[in-house]
Formats: C-alpha cells, structure tokens, sequence
DNA sequence: GTTAATGCAAATTGTTTGCACTTTC
DNA sequence: GAAAGTGCAAACAATTTGCATTAAC
C-alpha cells in the first residue's frame, strides 16, 4: 500500500520519513487543504510536528508528483493528493463551493492556445473563479 | 479627463482624494503591477504615500469596477486598469511572460460551464500557468 | 461641521531561513 | 557515520487594523 510511495521516495535520493508520511496521508484524507489544515490534521495523528517541517515536505511531495497545489482563495493555497485523475477547479465567490471539473472540458481551448499563442497551459494548477447557479442570481453576492 | 473618474467616485459616496487619483494613474501607467511596485510609482510623483492607502485604495477602486487584479505569481497580485478590453492571462513558468488573451476563445468552454455545471466564469481575473513553445522544447524549464 | 480618508505604528498571516540536533540509509 | 530531515526561533513578506489627525464635501 505505501509501497509505492516509499519506492517513488527512496529512488529520488530522499528519505522516508514519519513526518513526510503523515503529510501525505493528511492531504490525502482532507482532500483539499491549505498548510495549516494540513498541520492540524498531521498533529491529530503525531504532536510535535513543525509548521516548516509542513513547508518542506508539501515542496517536495509536489517535487516528486505526488501531491498537487492551486489557489482556491486569495489567501493560502491547498494542496491535493494526485490521485490518477487530474482536474482544474471551479469556485463560487458567493458561496465558496469548489467543483473539480474533467481536463477535457478545455480541450478546444487547449488546442487553440496551443496553435495560437504556442502555450501549453497546465491545467491542473487552475482554478477558475466565478459565480454558480444559484449565486449568480444575486442572493449569495459577494465580491 | 478625469471627469469621469471623478463622477465615478462622487456617485458612489467616496471622495476624490490626490491619493486616489494618483493610485489608479499608477496602475494605468504600470500595466500589471503589485501594490509595492504601484507604491513605489505613486513616490515618484508625491512622496508621502503610506502603503495601508495603497491597499485601501485598491480595494475602492476595484469596488468601482475601475481596475481588476489577477495573481500572476505565488506572490503579490497584480492590478491592471479595466480599460475597456476584458482579458484573461497566460502565465509561462520557465520565461515568466504573460501574455492577455481575448476572453472569446474561451467560448465553447463558457458555454459547457453554464450548461453542465451551472457556473460562470470571471474571466478577467483568470491566469492560466503553463509553458510557452520556447519552454516547453526544454531549456527553460523551471517549476 | 460631519464623515471619509490618510498616516503611522503595531498586529496578523503565511512562509522562509539558519543552525544545532536527530534520523535514515 | 555521512547526508538528509527536523524542530525551533528568528526573519521576512504581504497585508490588515486601531486610532488620532487631516481633508473632502
């Protein structure tokens, strides 16, 4: 189970630590998460853990794929475990819901930015921001 | 001139101050800048510009639908003055050039946001990260 | 003259760094 | 036991806040 990550680890020349393991599993578990989440959860698990210790490992967790970030607000950015499946984000600024949505949605997009502009945009990385459904007719409005 | 500027602001209750005036020239002159650098153009012309004015300001401003921002960086945002033409932004990782984007080629993807999952976008404020053609061949390549 | 806006200093938030100590390999 | 990783405290960057003073209306 944590085989492959110990191996993914380990054939970087990095170590395997309880602390990186934690860190993983946390943003695992939390889905999306900002740092600080991400230590509050790890501290449920194992108390003295350090809010730079966090730092590093996110760094290197993303260094190594295994773990992902996007800005889902103007203040701290979340991470996401790369579970398979990769997706860009969509969030409500009247009701802060975040959609995950299929790469292949921006296809066409991809193509013509691409084509036009020579840019290959990494779309696991995007957020977009909006309004949904329900806030957009006006009750939920907020910036 | 800057009449309408100064309408703008009065309609709405705020008060024309040379602060003011003098922050959104700066962010008209400057393109995409973050409020230091919005800070230290406003010197320039008068000196004793404290930064929390700037912040303050910028939110006013942004309030009035007179400038946007948009995080091109995992810094500071960056502000732009909404001068007619809406644009998203393309963001290269290894080169650092940004390059605005007419929001029409987003199209086709507005449109199956709306349909399927009931969201619309703020495109003014997106950046897309990614790699431009001279990056992507490999020489560049940072993050 | 009332109220909004500014300046200033201090507080906050999020993140990074240097360095001694600990752990992994 | 060498090198990577951690904790801790301090530094740093970006932003926000409280409050007295100033300026716009």
């Amino acid at each position: 189970m944590s085989g492959d990550f110990a191996d993914r680890i380990r054939s970087s020349g990095k170590r395997l630590t309880a602390q990186r393991e934690l860190i993983l599993r946390a943003v695992e578990t939390l889905g999306h998460a900002t740092p600080d989440e991400i230590l509050a959860e790890v501290r449920t698990h194992a108390s003295a853990v350090n809010a730079s210790t966090i730092y590093r490992n996110l760094e290197v967790l993303e260094e190594l794929g295994l773990v992902r970030h996007t800005h889902l607000s103007d203040r701290a950015p979340t991470y996401h475990s790369v579970g398979g499946h990769e997706h860009f984000h969509l969030v409500c600024r009247g009701c802060h819901k975040v959609t995950s949505v299929d790469p292949a949605v921006m296809g066409p997009v991809v193509e013509r930015l691409r084509a036009e502009q020579g840019f290959v945009p990494d779309l696991g990385h995007l957020a977009m921001f909006g309004h949904c459904v329900d806030c957009e007719a006006g009750q939920n409005r907020q910036q």
